[in-house]
DNA sequence: GTCATCACTGGTCACCTTGTCCAGTGGCAC
DNA sequence: GTGCCACTGGACAAGGTGACCAGTGATGAC
């Protein structure tokens, strides 16, 4: 859908304080409660804004350790496979991905002794051929959205601002 | 810290309906308003609540294309490419890891074309030896929190699991 | 040139939630 | 038993929310 300067700035102030609400994001941005009411409404029904969903820290409830699994997949067993991985609580993410590594998923776990018995949970499947799995040791830059939208809104009033995409699409 | 079972029920209400006020949530819970704002705030000032960001797709503000990279590190070099990679918009995430790759990045783009673009902005780098990039495809488990929480939360009230304050069960 | 459309402004309104008190109750450790 | 703690259920003032409305300026169509 896009996003303008506005916008932008409204979606920043969310992430720097999330609880705020419409009146006062409204004198934070200098616009009109009505407009930001409208923008948020906008935001949020053209899908640029899933939800408000309570960040989680997974180490402060007892899972410290995260990792990603590389998994390759036999042939035909994909949805079996993505099945038996939803069905496994450590399992925060998972993507099928190309390259010959078929899946990506991001796994945690309470200690790295666990994390044995996760990844075996994990790969203890039909469907999955081999696994490899990185340790997360530090995470320099956690998930971050910010920077994003600040170039994804100059893009909108810039003259041409859209960057070279034209390439196919997926 | 821990949560317990009405922890837990908490968190996975904030994740259905982020939205949600204190006064609802307690209604839903079947306790009374100050026992949410109570547990609420320990949950934040506890660190398992992070915050309530709002949770912005990238397709949606025109960066459909989700990919992951691998990168190998010169010795060395480590802070200098945690600083290139945390300049670069299009850099969502990054981790460094075990195992031959050295950090694992997630990075989006407007299209596959751009991309490219992207890959050559971060690996044009003087301590980036190699990289390798896996173009998601497909995300079948999105990034999720709740199920872990469920888990965490039961295993406070199986004996052996974490202790919850006074009160007891409800 | 004129008109309709659209977004934004600045205002009002009733309703409800929030934050913050309070006293009272029951489980638990000492 | 006594103190501590969490939870309950109630109260209060303050303020925000969602819903309206008329007026204004820019844009594009006729």
């Amino acid at each position: 859908m896009g996003i303008d300067r506005l916008d932008g700035r409204l979606l920043e102030l969310l992430a720097d304080e999330p609880r705020i609400g419409v009146l006062e994001a409204s004198r934070r941005l200098g616009v009109a409660r009505g407009t930001v009411q409208a923008r948020l409404e906008r935001l949020k029904s053209g899908g640029v804004i899933r939800g408000f969903g309570p960040d989680v820290d997974p180490a402060a409830i007892g899972y410290p350790v995260t990792a990603f699994a590389t998994l390759e997949i036999k042939q035909g067993q994909g949805a079996d496979v993505r099945a038996h991985l939803a069905s496994v609580p450590e399992v925060l993410e998972l993507h099928t991905t190309t390259g010959h590594g078929d899946m990506l998923c991001r796994l945690v776990a309470r200690s790295n002794a666990d994390l044995q018995r996760v990844i075996d949970r994990v790969v203890g499947f039909e469907g999955i051929v081999r696994a490899s799995t990185a340790i997360v040791m530090e995470n320099p830059v956690p998930l971050r959205i910010v920077p994003l939208v600040r170039q994804a809104a100059q893009a909108a009033d810039v003259p041409g601002g859209e960057v070279a995409g034209g390439g196919g699409p997926l």
